[in-house]
DNA sequence: TCCTTACTTGACACGGTGTAAAGTTGACAT
DNA sequence: ATGTCAACTTTACACCGTGTCAAGTAAGGA
C-alpha cells in the first residue's frame, strides 16, 4: 500500500502514462510498455491481469498523483453559486488537458471492452456529481433559469464540460487552454442563468 | 453506376449498414458481415481492399441513401438568419440518429486507423460548413453577438451539434430526440444571438 | 543450505485481418 | 457444343497482438 520501494508495478504505472500521452492514440501495445519500464513483457501480467486492468489502473495513479478530487473538492468552497460554478469549471477544464492522453486511450477502447466503459463512466460520474453540486448550488442562490429543469440543467453542463467538447476545441480547433476555460465559463452562465 | 441489378457490392453494404446499427460497437467482424449477405468471406474482399474501405464506403452509401446533403441544403432556404439556424439545427440533429449506428463504427476506430480518421473528418467538414453558413447569416442580419468572433462561433456551434454530445444527451441522460433538438435550438440562440 | 519471491525466457493457442491459389457456376459468343 | 470470361466459393495460410504456461535464474532471509 504505502510502501517506499520504487517497485516495478510503479515503473509500469508510470510507462504506460508517458507512453499514453506521448503517442495520440491507443497504439500502445504490451509490449512497448515493457519495454519503456524495461522489463519483461510477462512481468506485466504478473502485476496486471490484463491490458485494460492496467491501463485503468494508470488512470487511478493518475488520479491519485494529479489529486482530481481534491481539485474538485476546492471548487466546493465558494460562497456564491455563481463563484462556484466558475471555479468548478476552472479545475475540471484545467485538469482535462493533463489527462487527456490516459482518457484518450480508455475512451479509444470503450466499445471494444465493457470494463474500459466502466472505468471510464465511473470518472465521468464524479465529474457529473461536481456539475450537480454547482447547479444546485445555483438554484440555491435563485440564479438557475426557472425554464429550465435541474436534471436538464446538469445534463447539459455535464455534456458541455466533455473531454470531446475539449478535445475538438482545442486540438481540432486550436483554441488556447485559456480560450477554452473562458469560454466555457461564460457559455455556462448563459445557458444556465437569466439575463439580469 | 445506375444499373438496376441487385449486386452483390450493394448487398454487402446493406448487410454492413444493418450490422452496424443493430450492434451497438465495432463488433462487426468481415466473417459477420459476409454471413449476413450471404456471401463468402473472401467476397467483400472482392470488393473492398480492406474493412476500413468497406465502412467508408457504407457511410456513402448511407450520406447517398439518406441525402444529407439535401437535407442540410434545404435549409438554405430560409430567410432570416435566425430561421436559417434552426433549420439546420433541425435538420442535422434530426439526421444523426440515422447515421449513428455507422457513426459511432466510424469514430471507434479513428485512432487506429488515419483511412477512418480522415473518412469522418470529411463528413464533419460538411457539418461545420454549414454551420458557418448559419453564422455568417446570422451576423448578415446583425444577429451575432458582437463579443463573439465569427470563427469562435463557428467552432462552439460546431462543437455543440457533434455527435458526441447527441450521444451523450440521448443515449446517456436519455433525452427524447425532440428534447435534443429543442435544447439545441435554444441553447444556440442563447450562445449567438444577443439577448433582445 | 534451502526456500521464497520476483522476474525472465521461450514457446504456444486464439481470434481477427488480409492474401493466395485452385475450383465452380452461369452467361454469352461463336 | 465448345470455349471463355467474370463473379464467386473453398481452403489454406501468414501476420499481429493478447493472454497463458512452464521452466529457469538471481537475490535475500531463516
Amino acid at each position: 500500500m504505502s510502501s517506499i520501494k520504487p517497485d516495478t508495478r510503479t515503473k509500469i504505472l508510470k510507462s504506460t502514462w508517458k507512453l499514453l500521452e506521448s503517442t495520440t492514440g491507443d497504439d500502445v501495445r504490451m509490449s512497448d510498455i515493457a519495454k519503456q519500464a524495461g522489463v519483461s513483457r510477462q512481468a506485466l501480467y504478473l502485476h496486471f491481469p490484463n491490458r485494460v486492468d492496467l491501463l485503468i489502473a494508470t488512470t487511478r495513479y493518475l488520479d491519485e498523483v494529479k489529486d482530481v478530487d481534491g481539485r474538485l473538492a476546492a471548487s466546493r468552497s465558494a460562497t456564491t453559486g455563481l463563484a462556484r460554478l466558475d471555479a468548478f469549471i476552472e479545475a475540471w477544464g484545467n485538469y482535462i488537458p493533463e489527462i487527456f492522453g490516459v482518457a484518450a486511450a480508455l475512451l479509444a477502447m470503450q466499445d471494444k471492452d465493457p470494463a474500459a466503459k466502466e472505468a471510464w463512466s465511473n470518472r465521468m460520474q464524479a465529474v457529473r456529481e461536481g456539475c450537480e453540486a454547482a447547479v444546485k448550488a445555483l438554484d440555491r442562490d435563485g440564479q438557475l433559469r426557472p425554464d429550465l429543469e435541474r436534471e436538464k440543467a446538469i445534463d447539459l453542463l455535464w455534456t458541455l464540460l466533455s473531454v470531446h467538447n475539449w478535445q475538438q476545441l482545442t486540438v481540432s480547433c486550436g483554441w488556447t487552454q485559456d480560450a477554452y476555460v473562458d469560454a466555457m465559463k461564460s457559455l455556462a452562465q448563459r445557458l444556465l442563468v437569466p439575463e439580469d
